[in-house]
Formats: structure tokens, C-alpha cells, sequence
RNA sequence: GGGCUCGUAGCUCAGCUGGAUAGAGCACCUCCCUUCUAAGGAGGCGGUCAUAGGUUCGAAUCCUAUCGGGCUCACCA
């Protein structure tokens, strides 16, 4: 990257001297495989300040830096295009500077810079994770582990809807049917059997209201009146006012639920640092609008309703507080933000991991906060992805068409166990060591498979194909470093020493420069809170390495120095896919 | 209807602020396991980058329109 700099800045100086013009900036790529040399200067730009035949000022460009560049030693022109060859020392001083870093790619953060809230999950309390949530969550959990290495302060938290109808109405039901169950006396998970409940509401739901029907009332006024409906109604009211007995069912019933949630994110790997309860925060947010209704940024209207005017930003008026004064989405999500600030003073940005159907919503709420003034606001971020659709069209936990999250990972791992088995890998291991692998291989799958993808575009996730283990994969990608382990293993001869003057294979080289683009693809992936860019560029560095050595030897290689250069970077390239799979939250296994 | 978004090989996806003959994997066909793990490697087949215009030295990439898929536009969350 140094290099780079000090290539346009050169071109710049050659142009000016050349030709006494002053160019605004370089263009430079890396050379095409197909071509002789390393690094390429794009020459047709430079035609806007120089007037000439592009192939007559590519070669005096290339004369200039072969004598101004020491690291330049040849140049080629091809049409308007500059090609420069890199001495094999600076790949290798690079190499020999970078081999033993720790954190490589990695920017610590500064004291006092400012920290990005991420949230991330933010389930319901009635039923269980399924497939949408993983996407979620393996996002979310990426996300934060990408800005982090990219020098920022990440807390990540998660905001849990724990109260409303919905909730009550897997407790009306639990109340009914339940027979006191408990995880413990059904062996079931907290959030599954919660679940049931909530499943069983709607099948009650649905029968009476057919009841209802079948007695003359109108499918509306069924709708409204069924009674267990109306019990669920009821106990909102009396959550609302803190009814004792309702309070204490609702408790009982949640914390079932997350000890249930632990166990999932435990087993997908996420953490949060801190967690919003929604029956905390449902509540504020009024104030603000008052304060914005003082300011002038909201306005009333006659039936005492509050709303935001946003029709000069191209949009319409939105409603942030009812007419009977009771806060909508909207209240909730404004006061929300503010006390995340008040909570941690340092927050100096937020990003929203939540799906693509809250476009509209978040849009809104950051012009809000912007108008409102906060000077955070700058730095709100709608981490929005695609849905996970399935081969039968999209998820609906009614229908029973959901992908539960817990099934999933098992099923993934039980795939790779029987991959594993017909191509007779980890023979010789103990059953607790292959469950241990075929774990870390099916959920690294898993991962991979969701995360390679730009989150963005949906998914079309199909089950029954489960997830290939070939080629773009995250299996792939975990057998070349378990191999790379292999050698490192093998490899008793001292190879911790220096490396110098070797010729370097173009493969060799392309692999450096592989690994010399890594810092910045970090930092481009924490711009564009896309872990896509990491998972790709990792199986493009595996690529690189698996075409080297399947084609050569490492341990017979004819100089010594080549032997330990070829064994470095091995470890070197093992080290990369590690540290980049870390972003990813993909384990990497030392055998498979 | 308005807004947002996606459309690249039979399938799943890359393609950086516009740059050379648009790249991978799967599938299909040929080769390569006594050398570090073949979950691999080397090669072949396969594309009017949805369509039509425009911007310019140059467009999959930027602009406009059209077609197709998705989401959204509640005093729901």
C-alpha cells in the first residue's frame, strides 16, 4: 500500500516534469494474470491534462519509474496501460515485516475516540430463534467484530420485545392448557415450550372464532370478540397496571425463555454486552416529543395527535404520538436511542441490525434524530439484510414453516458427521473429538454459507441440500488451514528464520499480495458493515494457496531458504483465514 | 399508485471510487492420490451482464425509461 502511494505520487512528478501537467490523481490497479508485471497505472485518465498518444506517454511514465522507483525494475505498455514490475525484495521485505505480527490487519482503538452501539437479535419472547434470526445474529455478530478490528469501540446490545398481546397471549394459553408445565417437568427448552403455548393460542384462536361464525356473527366481529382473545386483552390491561399475579406468570414465563436464548446464541457463538427490555422502554420517548413539539420539530394536530413533518425530505408526515397520547413504534425507538446515549456518553454512532421490511422505518427515525439534533444522528446505520427464503417460498411460523434455529445447527453438524464418515476422514479419533469437529465443520457451514452472501440480497436457503462442503464453503476453507496445521506440524526443521533472496513464483507473489490487501479489506468491510467482503476474500486467498501447493512441493523444495519461505507462508496464509474467520465468527479446527 | 431494493453462466454467488478478452463454485466432460490431508489440484463446456436509450476515449458498474421479483407506504410492532 506504501508502495502504491509512492507510485502515484512518482507518475505525478513524472507527468509534471514530462509534460509540465499536474495530475489530480492516479489510477492504479493490480496487473491482469494474463499480462507481465505486478502493479498497473492506467494512462487513459491522464489524456484529460496531457495531449498525446496514451502508448508514447505509458513508456516514458515506465522510463521515468524504473529510474525514479527502486522497487520498480521493468515496465510493459499495452494499449493505455502501464504495467510495472516489482523487484521480488519488496515481496519479501513485506512478507518478512508483516510474518510475525499479531493482530495483523487489525487497528486498535484510541483512547477517547467514540463507540458505536450495534444491536443485534432483538427477539420476541414468545416463540423460538429460527432461520431469520440466524441471519441476524451471524450478521450482527460479524458486524461488531469487523468495526472492532477496524480501530472503533463496538458495544453490542439487543433490544428484547418482552411484553404486548403476543406476549400475553402465549400466557393465556400456557394458563388454560399448561398443567403447570415447566422446562424442567417437560425436559422441553424454555423458549420452545413457550413457543408451543403460543402456537396453541392461535389453533384455540381459530376454532373459536369458526365457533362464532357458525353462530351468525360476522367473520369481523368473530374476529374481535372470541374469548380467549379477550383474555389476553385482559391480562395486558393488568400487566399494564401491574397486577401481581399477571406480573409474576410473565416473569416466570420469560426467563424460561431466555435461559432457552443463551443456549442458542452459546451454541451459534454471539455475545451482547448489554440488553434493553422493551418493558422498560416502552415507555419513553414522550418526553422527547415534547421537547421536539417546544422546538418545533413536531407539530399537533387538532385531535391532540403529534406528528413530524418530513415532506421536504421527500416523504410524508409520520405519527409519533397517538391522539390519546400513548406512544407508537416510532415514540419508543426515539427514546430508546436517546437513553442508549445517556447510558454509555461515549456512543458516538448506533447501527440497527434488522430486516430489510424496516427500509421505511429506520429512514424516518435517523431524519427524526437528525432534526431533533443530536449530533450522533450523523452516525446512525441500518445494518438491513434480506430475508431467508426457503425452497416453499417465505417463512411463516404459523404455518409451520419455520427453520428453528437449534434444529438447524444440529442438522448441519449430523450432515457433515455423515460427509465426514463416507470420505473416511478423522478415522482413528475419539467419537467426543469427531462430535467436537463435525460441529465446528457444520456450523462453520452454516456461517459461511449465510455470510458470503451481500447481506442486502435474500436468501434462498434449501434444507433438504443442507450446505455444500465444496468449493466457496466454509468447510473448504476450514480443511486448508486444518491442512496448513498439518504441515506446521511435519515441519520440525527450524523455519523461524529470516528469508532472504529467493526467487519468487508468480503465484507466490500473488498470494503476498493477497495478504498485503488484508488491512484494507477489514477496513472496506467495516465501511460497508458487509462481512461478504471478508468471506470472499478468504476464499480467494485459500484459492491462491491451495493452486501453489498443490503444484509444488514444500519440503523438497531445492534451497533451503525456499523450503522455510514456503513453510512461513504457509503459517503466514493459516494465521489470515484464522483472523479473518474470527471476524466471521467461524471456528477454525487444528484437524478434519 | 408513490418510495426503496434486487435482476450477471442451467443453479448459487463475486465483480473495489467506470478500465484490458466479465470471474469463482455446483452440475456436465478430460486428466492428477507411494511426496504436506483428493472436503483438493490442472483443463474443457457454458454469458446479447433483464430490456431500450443516454453520459465518454471506455459502462455489468453512472443517469433515464420500461419489464420482472421482493419489501414498504397503519393512531400495528
Amino acid at each position: 500500500m506504501i508502495l502504491q502511494q509512492t507510485i502515484s505520487g512518482q507518475v505525478k512528478e513524472a507527468i509534471k516534469e514530462l509534460y509540465n501537467a499536474n495530475l489530480e490523481s492516479v489510477e492504479l490497479q493490480g496487473t491482469r494474470k494474463e499480462f507481465e508485471g505486478d502493479i498497473t497505472v492506467v494512462v487513459f485518465p491522464m489524456l484529460r491534462v496531457v495531449k498525446g498518444n496514451p502508448v508514447q506517454i505509458g513508456e516514458a511514465v515506465g522510463t521515468y519509474l524504473v529510474e525514479h522507483v527502486e522497487e520498480i525494475t521493468a515496465f510493459n505498455v499495452v494499449k493505455g496501460f502501464l504495467n510495472l514490475v516489482i523487484a521480488d525484495q519488496y515481496y519479501l521485505n513485506f512478507f518478512t515485516e508483516i510474518k510475525d505480527v499479531e493482530h495483523y490487519g487489525f487497528v486498535t482503538p484510541r483512547e477517547g475516540d467514540k463507540a458505536i452501539m450495534l444491536e443485534y437479535s432483538s427477539p420476541n419472547t414468545n416463540k423460538p430463534l429460527h432461520l431469520g434470526h440466524v441471519r441476524n445474529n451471524l450478521l450482527g455478530y460479524a458486524v461488531a467484530e469487523i468495526i472492532k478490528a477496524s480501530g472503533k469501540k463496538v458495544y453490542k446490545t439487543q433490544i428484547i420485545n418482552d411484553r404486548g398481546i403476543h406476549i400475553c397471549k402465549s400466557m393465556v394459553a400456557w394458563q388454560k392448557f399448561g398443567d403447570g408445565a415447566t422446562p424442567e417437568s417437560t425436559g422441553l427448552k424454555g423458549d420452545k415450550l413457550v413457543g408451543n403455548y403460543y402456537v396453541k393460542f392461535d389453533q384455540e384462536y381459530k376454532s373459536e372464532i369458526s365457533e362464532l361464525i357458525a353462530s351468525g356473527k360476522t367473520e369481523d366481529e368473530a374476529k374481535k370478540e372470541a374469548p380467549i382473545l379477550m383474555e389476553a386483552q385482559e391480562m395486558l390491561r393488568k400487566w399494564e397496571a401491574g397486577d401481581e399475579d399477571v406480573v409474576k406468570l410473565w416473569r416466570t414465563m420469560n426467563s424460561w425463555v431466555y435461559a432457552g436464548f443463551d443456549q442458542t446464541y452459546k451454541t451459534l457463538g454471539v455475545d451482547f454486552d448489554s440488553y434493553y427490555y422493551e418493558s422498560n422502554t416502552y415507555l419513553l420517548g414522550k418526553d422527547n416529543i415534547e421537547e421536539g413539539l417546544a422546538s418545533g420539530v413536531f407539530f399537533k394536530k387538532e385531535d391532540g395527535s403529534v406528528w413530524c413533518d418530513l415532506t421536504d425530505e421527500g416523504l410524508d408526515e409520520k405519527l409519533v404520538l397517538r391522539s390519546d397520547g400513548t406512544a407508537v413504534y416510532m415514540t419508543q425507538d426515539i427514546g430508546t436511542a436517546i437513553q442508549r446515549v445517556k447510558d454509555n456518553p461515549d456512543i458516538g454512532g448506533m447501527i440497527y441490525t434488522v430486516a430489510n421490511e424496516q427500509d421505511y422505518h429506520f429512514k424516518v427515525l435517523f431524519l427524526i434524530l437528525k432534526k431533533l439534533g443530536y449530533d450522533w444522528s450523523r452516525n446512525l446505520h441500518h445494518l438491513s439484510y434480506g430475508m431467508v427464503d426457503l425452497p416453499s417460498g417465505k417463512m411463516k411460523s404459523r404455518e409451520g414453516t419455520v427453520v428453528d434455529a437449534d434444529d438447524l445447527i444440529v442438522e448441519m453438524a449430523e450432515t457433515a458427521g455423515e460427509i465426514s464418515k463416507e470420505l473416511g476422514k478423522l478415522e482413528g479419533y475419539s467419537e467426543e473429538e469427531k462430535n467436537a469437529v463435525y460441529k465446528t465443520i457444520g456450523l462453520g457451514a452454516l456461517k459461511y454459507f449465510i455470510l458470503k452472501v451481500d447481506p442486502k440480497k435474500r436468501i434462498l436457503f434449501n434444507p433438504s441440500e443442507s450446505v455444500d462442503f465444496q468449493g466457496n464453503t466454509g468447510p473448504f476453507i476450514q480443511y486448508t488451514y486444518a491442512r496448513i496445521q498439518a504441515i506446521l506440524r511435519k515441519a520440525d526443521f527450524d523455519w523461524s528464520g529470516l528469508v532472504k533472496n529467493i526467487t519468487l513464483d508468480g503465484r507466490e507473489k500473488e498470494l503476498i499480495k493477497l495478504l498485503e490487501m488484508y488491512p484494507e479489506i477489514i477496513q472496506n468491510a467495516a465501511k460497508d458493515l458487509s462481512p461478504a467482503i471478508i468471506a470472499n476474500y478468504t476464499y480467494d486467498l485459500v484459492k491462491g494457496y491451495n493452486s501453489f501447493f498443490q503444484n509444488v512441493s514444500i519440503f523438497g523444495a531445492d534451497s533451503e531458504a525456499e523450503k522455510i519461505f514456503r513453510v512461513q507462508l504457509s503459517g503466514v496464509v493459516g494465521a489470515t483465514i484464522k483472523s479473518a474467520f474470527g471476524l466471521l465468527g467461524v471456528q477454525v479446527p487444528e484437524r478434519m
